[in-house]
DNA sequence: GTTCTTGGGATCAACC
DNA sequence: TGGTTGATCCCAAGAA
C-alpha cells in the first residue's frame, strides 16, 4: 500500500472521497464483517434488549443519518508493540465482559472494575444502536470514528455512565482520549474524529482479528521509508507498519522512552 | 467563522 | 495518610 500512501499524501481531500467510496464498496462485500463483535451480547446471560437499553441511554437513532463504515484503509497493519497490563477484568477467552453492568463505577476490591473510557467506547462500537454516534472505520485494525452530528450525545452518555456532575462534552472526552496516546492504548489518527485502538487492547477487548502481518518484522528499507513519511503519521495503512510508526508522534525522546518502556518485550525482538 | 485538534495544567475521585 | 492513576474541567492556540 505504499503507492496508496503516496497518493493519499498528495491530496487528502481526494483521499477522503476515495476512502468513502471504498467504505461503501466494503460495506457491501463484508456482510456482518463484525459479527464477532456481537458475541458479547451472547455471553452476558441476559436478553440483548436490556443491554441495548443500557448502552443507548440517551439516544434516538436515525439510521438514515448513519454513514457507511468499514472501509479498509489499513489492510495491513503490523503493530507488534505491547501495552501495559491494563487490568481488564475480563478477556474474550475466559470471562464475559462486565462493563455492560448498569451499576455505577465499580471497585476492584469488590470484584468489580472501574469502567474506563476506552472500554466504554469499545462497548459503544459494538452496540448497533450507537451507530449514529460512533462507528468502526476498520474493525480489524481497531480504527473508529465519531459521527460529528452525534458525538456530543455519546460524550453525554459517557458522562452519565460515570455519574459526572457536569455534562460531558466531546472536547473533554477527546482530552481523555489524548491521554491514551501517552500509554498507547488509543491513538489519534490523522483523520477527522478518528482514533485507533492499540491491537493489544483490541485483542483484550475481544473484537479484532489482529492481522497476521503484525508479527512480521519490518525490513530496513521499510523502516527507512516509513521514517521518511512520518510527517503523514496516521497509524493506518502503510504508515503504521511498525511500532516506530506508532510512536512516531512522540516528539520528545522522553515520550518515546515512556512509550518504549511498555514495549520492552516486543522491542527486544527488533 | 466554525469545527476540530492539541496541549497545559489544576483538580477530583478511586485505588493501593 | 499519602502517592498514583485515570478522568474531568477549563483554557488557549492553531489547523482545516
Amino acid at each position: 500500500m505504499g503507492e496508496w500512501k503516496h497518493r493519499s499524501s498528495l491530496d487528502p481531500e481526494i483521499n477522503q472521497h476515495f476512502q468513502d467510496a471504498i467504505d461503501v464498496i466494503q460495506q457491501h462485500s463484508h456482510n456482518g464483517y463484525n459479527d464477532t463483535d456481537y458475541k458479547y451480547f451472547e455471553t452476558l446471560g441476559g436478553p440483548p434488549s436490556s443491554l441495548q437499553f443500557q448502552m443507548s441511554c440517551c439516544f434516538v437513532t436515525h439510521q438514515s443519518d448513519i454513514p457507511t463504515a468499514g472501509y479498509d484503509w489499513s489492510e495491513s497493519q503490523p503493530w507488534p508493540q505491547g501495552i501495559p497490563d491494563v487490568s481488564l477484568s475480563h478477556s474474550v477467552q475466559n470471562d464475559p465482559p462486565h462493563f455492560y453492568s448498569i451499576l455505577p463505577p465499580q471497585r476492584n476490591n469488590k470484584g468489580r472494575k472501574k469502567l474506563r473510557l476506552y472500554e466504554y467506547l469499545h462497548e459503544a462500537l459494538n452496540d448497533p444502536t450507537m451507530g449514529d454516534s460512533i462507528q468502526w472505520t476498520d474493525s480489524g485494525s481497531g480504527t473508529f470514528h465519531f459521527i460529528s452530528k452525534n458525538k456530543e450525545k455519546l460524550a453525554e452518555c459517557w458522562g452519565q455512565r460515570k455519574g459526572n456532575r457536569k455534562t460531558m462534552t466531546y472536547q473533554k472526552m477527546a482530552r481523555a482520549l489524548r491521554n491514551y496516546s501517552r500509554t498507547g492504548e488509543i491513538v489519534k489518527v490523522r483523520r477527522k474524529l478518528t482514533y485507533q485502538f492499540n491491537p493489544d487492547i483490541l485483542h483484550r477487548l475481544g473484537s479484532a482479528q489482529v492481522p497476521m502481518q503484525l508479527q512480521r518484522q519490518p525490513t530496513q528499507d521499510e523502516v527507512h521509508s516509513r521514517q521518511e513519511s512520518l510527517p503523514e503519521q496516521s497509524y493506518s495503512g502503510s504508515a503504521a507498519t511498525d511500532w516506530h510508526g506508532w510512536y512516531g508522534h512522540y516528539q520528545l525522546q522522553e515520550d518515546y522512552d515512556l512509550a518504549s518502556s511498555f514495549t520492552s518485550h516486543s522491542s527486544a525482538k527488533l
